[in-house]
RNA sequence: GGGGCAGUAGCUCAGUGGUCAGAGCAGGGGACUCAUAAUCCCUGGGUCGUGGGUUCGAUCCCCACCUGCCCUACCA
């Protein structure tokens, strides 16, 4: 049995959740769920990040100390998690104890191996907002860009990471794993930063106190980042005195797959492995790099354009509808467009249209023609053969991370089902084995459909396997063998219900 | 300023150094009526951002440019 160790990145808690943050974990969980449903052993990882200046004046603003702002909004996030049917194993966050210990065992352990060292920090800091600006961020004058006014040129005493030390190693890490960071794309953009040379880089702060202790020098807190990359290592038990943990890391380091968005790629396709080889351990084996969802071609964040939070979209549209359009609409990889109106298209052409309509025109004729009870698929199916296609397709894009093109390739099994049925049309024939054969097969494509969309939907993967007369849960299923052939049971009452998908009407 | 990513049919996107550059959706025509005005069949002539170059031949290779976006010490 394989491991996967899948992780998105831990969400700042300064935002309240959004639909970027949303993107990135629905498709965390597909794969995580994809995983599952292959007989993986799965370890799926969010959380939160909660140190660093930001939350540490967020929290004063309100009147709160940090840990009392960051108690109230880590919840935030799992709630979030929670309503998108988000199975995470664990949910970390940074101000936890055995986070504290990770950071500190890590960064001790990288302290001892010498590629930590004291040297003054010198640059421009504005007092206003307590942090310092390079030269090229100032506005004209040497003004402070948030407040226009004048900067100070401070200095002080501060650790650095010797990064410049890991340029040659980390080039031979992407020679020789070139899909370590996919897709290709950017791990260019990684490498050829790498290769414009590494400067060291300041990782403890004097100036605030919201943060990890330095363990060797108790007045200096670690930098939020050097910080937050470590809870990779923090959940499986990294830095822990107990023997099992101990081995639970062993386990499961360094087959991790990271999931990240673009703007991030600094951070872990650089700095992180270079922590890791400087900590001793293996670099990270797979870090996935995803781009944004964009709002009429604009980053969506907090700040801009939206008010758009996932709740919102459920209550909206549903649950597994925001997670397929997510998923479909996307290549994980590249920008996308999100919108109502991508959404509403997505739902009615595919779901409500192809698939829901399908569940219920089978679930009509089975009533009429059947008695209602699901009658056994065809051997020499035409489907038979589709589905098998299908299942490898699906298979290699789930395993290549690629939950758009799986879906892409579910879904022409759905509408081949579709043609066969007005190919056979057995609402016109009398009951007899050529209707049972067809709608058995129409049966059989939906309980193998389930199966397949329960990384991407798995309330719907379960109520189609309900409504066709399926006892246990579709995810309890393991591929491939429940998706072979021939699978569905004849003798089992088939529901005939309201629609799956209600279609929408598209919104002015 | 430096580095990087992207620009393909109305829309969202695939794709390959060489037969007519593809899919889904939308649009148009037809069929059917079991089904959620759903489904099925037929229908896609788009300078593959612009201008050069390499090549027998480029959308895919190289150069420049235009446009959008990202990174350049704390937004997926």
């Amino acid at each position: 049995m394989a491991r996967f160790y899948i992780t998105t990145p831990i969400y700042y808690v300064k935002d309240a959740p959004h639909v970027g943050h949303a993107y990135t974990t629905v498709n965390a969980d597909a794969l995580a769920r994809w995983h599952r449903l292959v007989g993986d052993e799965v370890l799926f990882l969010t959380g939160t990040d909660e140190h660093g200046l930001k939350v540490a004046r967020a929290a004063e603003e309100q009147g709160l100390t940090p840990l009392e702002w960051t108690n109230g909004m880590a919840p935030r996030f799992q709630d979030a998690w929670a309503a998108l049917d988000i199975s995470n194993d664990d949910f970390i966050r940074t101000t936890e104890e055995r986070h504290r210990k990770a950071v500190q065992a890590m960064l001790g352990k990288i302290h001892d191996n010498g590629f930590i060292y004291a040297a003054p920090y010198e640059g421009f800091y504005c007092v206003g907002c307590e942090r310092y600006y390079a030269e090229d961020e100032l506005l004209d004058g040497g003004l402070c860009p948030d407040h226009g006014k004048p900067v100070e040129l401070m200095s002080e005493e501060n650790y650095f990471f010797r990064l410049s030390a890991f340029q040659d190693r980390l080039i031979d890490w992407y020679e020789q794993q070139p899909e370590a960071v996919l897709p290709a794309s950017k791990r260019n953009e990684a490498l050829s930063f790498i290769k414009g040379g590494l400067h060291d880089i300041s990782i403890t702060r004097t100036s605030i106190s919201w943060g990890i202790e330095v363990p060797w020098d108790p007045k200096h807190v670690f930098y939020v980042w050097y910080d937050a990359l470590i809870n990779y290592l923090t959940a499986i038990g990294y830095g822990s005195d107990d023997p099992a943990e101990q081995q639970r890391f062993a386990d499961w380091w360094p087959a991790v797959h990271h999931l990240i968005g673009k703007e991030i790629i600094r951070f872990h396709c650089v700095w992180w492995p270079a922590m890791c080889m400087a900590a001793g351990l293996e670099p990270p084996a797979h870090i996935q790099v995803h781009g944004w969802l964009l709002l009429g071609g604009a980053k969506m964040s907090n700040s801009s354009v939206d008010r758009i939070t996932p709740s919102d979209l459920i209550d909206e549209y549903g649950v597994d509808p925001i997670r397929y359009h997510l998923l479909r609409d996307t290549p994980l990889g590249t920008d996308g467009e999100f919108s109502a109106e991508g959404i509403v298209a997505r739902y009615n052409s595919d779901l409500a249209n192809n698939l829901g309509n399908l569940l219920s025109r089978v679930a009509t004729v089975v009533g009429s023609k059947c008695d209602g009870i699901g009658p056994a698929p065809e051997t020499t199916s035409r489907l038979a053969g589709v589905a098998t296609e299908v299942l490898a397709e699906a298979s290699a894009a789930w395993n290549a991370g690629q939950p758009q093109q799986a879906l892409e390739a579910t879904w022409r099994l759905v509408r081949e089902t579709n043609a066969e049925l007005e190919t056979v049309e057995p609402w016109k024939a009398d009951p007899g084995p050529q209707v049972d054969a067809v709608l058995g097969s129409a049966l059989e494509v939906l309980r193998i459909v389930a199966i397949l969309i329960v990384p991407a939907m798995p309330g719907t993967a379960r109520e189609i396997w309900r409504r066709i007369g399926l006892e246990g849960l579709p995810e309890d299923q393991r591929l491939p063998d429940s998706a072979r052939w021939g699978g569905y049971p004849a003798g089992r009452p088939v529901e005939k219900a309201p629609p799956l998908f209600p279609r929408r009407k598209v919104q002015a």
